[in-house]
DNA sequence: ATATGTGCAAATGGTTTGCAGTGAG
DNA sequence: CTCACTGCAAACCATTTGCACATAT
């Protein structure tokens, strides 16, 4: 995981160089985002700000969120079961691993598919620009309760 | 691709073996369903059944695919982009490359998947029970009509 | 005969939008 | 000073649900 510190000056300088405001409100979901702690949706990046900045709404927040997805400083796991959740600190392609039961979210290492990419490209004659790679199931904590509930 | 009339025996009768009815109206869709031509959504599916029984309505539409789901005979894939796409002729995870675009959906070939889940399942002490690979891309016509556009 | 399935229309829930007011630059 | 951003509430849209009727078994 990248260093929220760093992550967050990333963001801040991406926002001005494209001429967006930095608004207090931004500020204070820019730094929620820069960790991205347990891949947050967008509710959970609200709760997480009304501390910092009280007054924030739901529709502001869906609004940055949408502002630095076509940024392409953050991405967006589209999971069913789970909801949209976000992740602003690792903004590419990457594995996850998530727990059907709680929610958990996990980056494993994977280091091979842009070779796969590359072969799936070949082979279809698709010009491939990102991918999706989710692998579902119980996290350790959920297949004890599991056992002995 | 599996045999569409194959296909179609199977759900009839798992639809029999777990004492679910059937009805015109599910067999017009089950027909559509067991050949899942381009990954429809669920309004194509209405759409290709409106020929064959006019009077389905859509409601019924999400009921047996929810149904179909819950028995495990036909993938959902979420595609944010796109809506809900689902095959029911290869209803176990395998690989899709997407056109973002157009939507068109192709299924590659690719082997690896079930080494890598337990690779995965290794690493992280998730018991992993499917997954989800999805490359997105331009397919080859979409990429021939930007170049002249 | 019975309860599962259908079809309508209303409810839901996450997300988006319109717009008047606010404040960053 | 201006225009982008905010916050509220209304609009949206895919999906789900409730319920009375129809029908597969």
């Amino acid at each position: 995981m990248a260093d929220p510190r760093e992550r967050l000056e990333q963001l801040l300088r991406a926002l001005k160089d494209q001429g967006h405001r930095l608004t207090p409100q931004r500020l204070a979901m820019l730094k929620v985002i820069a960790r991205s702690e347990g891949h947050p949706g967008v509710e959970q990046i609200y709760e997480r700000i009304k501390g910092d900045f009280p007054t924030t709404s739901l529709a502001t927040v869906y609004k940055t969120v949408s502002l630095l997805k076509e940024m392409g400083e953050v991405l967006e796991l589209s999971l069913a079961h789970v909801g949209n959740r976000y992740d602003g600190n690792k903004p590419y392609p990457h594995p996850h691993v998530i727990c059907t039961k709680c929610g958990q979210i996990l980056d494993p290492e994977f280091a091979a598919m842009a070779g796969i990419s590359q072969e799936m490209a070949r082979q279809t004659g698709y010009q491939i620009t990102h991918h999706q790679l989710n692998f579902f199931g119980l996290c350790p904590k959920c297949q004890q309760d599991g056992q002995s509930a």
